[in-house]
DNA sequence: AATTATTTTAAACAAGTGTTTAAATTTTTG
DNA sequence: CAAAAATTTAAACACTTGTTTAAAATAATT
């Protein structure tokens, strides 16, 4: 498991690894420097400071989590593929990450939006031209015309929450983590299907 | 705004805003007490620890969280009515307290197992017989054949998810709260349309 | 009114926080 | 190899943390 890394990129995946199970203020510089093998002032030596290592967390992590996003709105597929491949794909990369959509909503509410700004992915969603694409679609009376947030909401409501309602879910109806990834499997396919069918009507 | 309450409601009350906006980590014990302007030791007087305090105020939360379900799972309405329903009064409840959704799933998330088991909620549903009345209404034809799991990931998954991520949202779009606030009011009635013609094929 | 019980206060506690320092070590350079 | 630079270390810094204490103030009881 654990490769010959540099002190920096070690501090930075143990970091990683803490903040999103316990969230900034739920951790230490020293849980994360204990995490890592490594003296506390190593921490600070190569971050500055607990606030920018988050920082620095927080943008490599955006930056695996908005990627299989954009590959999918940049290639060259029709939307209602697109819609698919999207929801495939989110279920895929959540599956080996599921605290991650949390970890991004929780702890980036709390900071103030310039932190949120720092991180520029928005320019690189805006850069696909999906935008563009769905409205063109909905002119054209393939898509349903609804206003593009309330489709990401849609979109990310349904792919995201399942992964982070798990624990509350869990409790509710009393499933093992492995019962949970099953109905997980199932509830791709039904997502699939409601959302496909709601945003392009005449496709059936 | 500020009534005649006892040390312990002021208390409990500072403690339900602060826990909420910062969380159990992102607050101390000092802060809820000056939010309360009280002295820091009344707060382990009247409730012990910070930790048993988080507990109480949990369990009301909680409590008035899912007060406004139960009231339309038990209500003598076809379920196509009480979905819609749902969905309205989940909109409504959630517009005043939008944080609750966040705080209850990512706090208990990082707790153990028998804290989320303490607060007894899951009997006060199960009582309701929804459980029941969406499987009789499976077996006759009238609701789609899926576990009573997706269906809560759904109806839940559209109801919480636009007011949590609405920091990231907000931000992504560049819109205010505001606009955020209408547009919410708009899927609402995507999220409705969308979940009635899923969940009951035969509706239409 | 005097006594008891309850509530509130300021101060202190030990432990933990992020961060800095200055010395020791390793690595790189000339 | 020696000098300089970069890295790592243990120790300390000032501050905050949750919690406790013991005295003061208030309320309730007899």
């Amino acid at each position: 498991m654990e490769k010959d890394l540099t002190t920096e990129a070690k501090i930075k995946e143990a970091a990683t690894r803490v903040f999103i199970a316990k969230g900034f203020n739920g951790c230490s510089s020293r849980e994360i420097a204990k995490e890592a093998g490594m003296n506390v002032a190593l921490v600070n030596y190569h971050f500055q400071s607990k606030s920018h290592l988050f920082e620095v967390v927080v943008a490599t992590v955006m930056e695996e989590f908005v990627f299989s996003m954009i590959d999918v709105f940049k290639s060259d597929l029709p939307l209602i593929s697109k819609t698919r491949i999207f929801i495939e794909k989110e279920y895929d990369f959540l599956s080996k990450h599921p605290d991650i959509p949390g970890f991004i909503i929780n702890e980036l509410g709390k900071k103030d939006k310039t932190f949120f700004e720092r991180i520029n992915f928005i320019e690189q969603i805006k850069e696909t031209k999906i935008y563009d694409e769905v409205q063109a679609a909905q002119e054209k009376g393939d898509v349903r015309k609804m206003d593009i947030t309330s489709i990401m909401l849609l979109m990310m409501g349904n792919c995201h929450f399942p992964f982070m309602a798990k624990p509350m879910i869990q409790t509710i109806q009393c499933i093992d983590d492995k019962t949970y990834q099953n109905q997980l499997t199932l509830h791709k396919q039904y997502v699939t299907e409601m959302l496909v069918n709601y945003l392009f009507p005449t496709s059936k």
